[in-house]
DNA sequence: ACCAGCTATAGAAGGTGTCTATATGATCAA
DNA sequence: TTGATCATATAGACACCTTCTATAGCTGGT
């Protein structure tokens, strides 16, 4: 197979119609052109250019052969541009996925900064469980993933984010509670509010109360962080929530928080990505503007 | 813009998923292969490969620039498919311009054996007067043409062909000119059939009788040599034919040659080609088989 | 734990692309 | 014609860069 350099020079030569001028645009003296142009032509045993005293002319082969080599060229060109756009981030994609209420709560403002700056990386943000995430990522459908730790798997690097702090948080119709120190078997006595079944959270709170000799009942089961703070506002409850998610209901004091006599674990936020995959430029550009540990 | 050579080497390590079957396939090691897509990457500045201990996987970009590449690639290699293509006349195109005539009784067996051993090579023959048919070489909408010399022309190539002799020709009908010797003229004392004007040969034999003071007026003017046979033939007169070009008649003797008293020059086959412009490989081809001086 | 198979790395050597210098040819103007 | 200009071709030298050998490192399977 012929050197495809060569094919380079053949194009360029042909474009501008004179060795000379090819050897400009390809910063190279005019021999070594000359030199290429022959080896081409020696390499098909077949004239390329006719050359005259104004320059060079494609033969008839050599008009064959540049209607061919012009559709390969304009491909690489096209190839050399979408990588550069790919490499400054002008173009690609970034997927991510993020798993129970981190997606709205903690992702968002990253995305919203990501985008304004990078407004052509298309983002895709895919919500799911834990091991719905991991499975997402194994299968290539997303680039990264945002969960709670820990997350035990030997496939999967991970970085560690910031410490969450989950608590028990209500509106004013408990305002009595404000101040107090409760047990965990007096909160039982008041409706508690949860996140749906499956999330990292749910089970380590359920948890906490299992360890206690506790069962904790919740009066309501939410799908999304923003019901369980509306539902706590209306005094329907008490739901259990992330601190740093609803600071803003706790400045305001729409919502106070019920501070317990048993601490509750902290737990940590978990960028994962596939180990010995190289990130996309988007994603690891992402990454990096994200705190971490 | 980064060595197409590279992209070679890229192509070939995505198509078979490792560097060392890439290695193999291009004859070389695998350490020259991981140089190259190294070199890529580091042009890009983007990861191509996913490094397994398997071999390699395209990573996302690599997926991208792969898409593109995949294509220059086939048109190059349709490329070299075409050239070797027209290199052993599988292909290609031969155009010849044959003026009065010589297309016919001159050239046509020769593009019968042409054609027969490079059936996938188009012929495309035109016919014309020798200024038109250089007129189309100039044009480049032919690639040789076939003439009667001399042509003069400082822009054209002249191959010498075969000589040929032109000859007054009769039927039956005037039998008893057979034997004779005449003078001009008394050749006009018959009725002449000429080629029409513009012709070469036409030129030629009026040249000749103005040389003696003489002025050939036809009785008739045709436009094929065919009909000059014809003609002939059948009575209508003598006609004026190039001798080669009726060899057959003269043996069967449904034709016999006038013998005058004044030698008729003979005039030369010229194969032109334009000088400097390098022949396609089907053209000098069949130049080659054409018998020259 | 070891082996097989893959890629990465380092350093050396050879080849090839590129250079400079010059030749050659065509065109154009005087 | 002659000389000037501008094009490509050629020759030979040099330097870079591709490719090589040798080896290390890693992974997965036996």
């Amino acid at each position: 197979m012929i050197n495809f350099e060569l094919y380079k020079v053949f194009y360029l030569t042909a474009q501008l119609g004179s060795l000379s001028k090819a050897a400009k645009a390809l910063y190279i003296t005019q021999p070594s052109v000359s030199h290429a142009i022959k080896q081409l032509e020696e390499g098909f045993g077949l004239e390329l250019f006719s050359r005259t005293s104004k320059g060079v002319v494609l033969t008839k082969e050599g008009q064959v052969l540049h209607s061919y080599v012009e559709q390969a060229f304009t491909f690489l060109s096209l190839a050399e541009d979408k990588m550069s756009e790919l490499k400054n981030l002008e173009g690609g994609e970034l997927r991510i996925g993020g798993s129970d209420s981190l997606c709205k709560h903690y992702l968002l403002p990253y995305l919203e900064v990501f985008h304004a700056q990078h407004p052509n990386v298309k983002i895709h943000l895919v919500h799911g469980t834990t091991p719905e995430i991991v499975t997402y990522l194994k299968e290539g459908k997303i680039d990264l993933g945002v969960v709670r730790m820990p997350v035990n798997d030997i496939q999967l690097e991970v970085r560690e984010g910031i410490l969450i702090q989950d608590c028990f948080v209500a509106g004013s119709k408990y305002r009595e509670l404000a101040g107090q120190i409760l047990s965990l078997e007096k909160l039982l006595d008041y409706p508690i509010i949860l996140f749906s079944r499956n999330s990292h959270s749910r089970y380590a709170i359920t948890g906490l109360f299992r360890d206690h000799g506790l069962v904790l009942a919740p009066e309501f089961e939410l799908g999304s962080v923003d019901l369980l703070i509306e539902f706590a506002k209306t005094g329907l409850g008490i739901s259990y929530v992330t601190k740093q998610f609803v600071t803003k209901e706790l400045e305001e004091e729409s919502l106070f928080e019920i501070k317990l006599d048993v601490p509750i674990p902290q737990s940590r936020v978990g960028i994962i990505t596939l180990k010995n995959m190289p990130l996309t430029s988007a994603a690891s550009t992402f990454i990096e503007r994200i705190p971490l540990n």
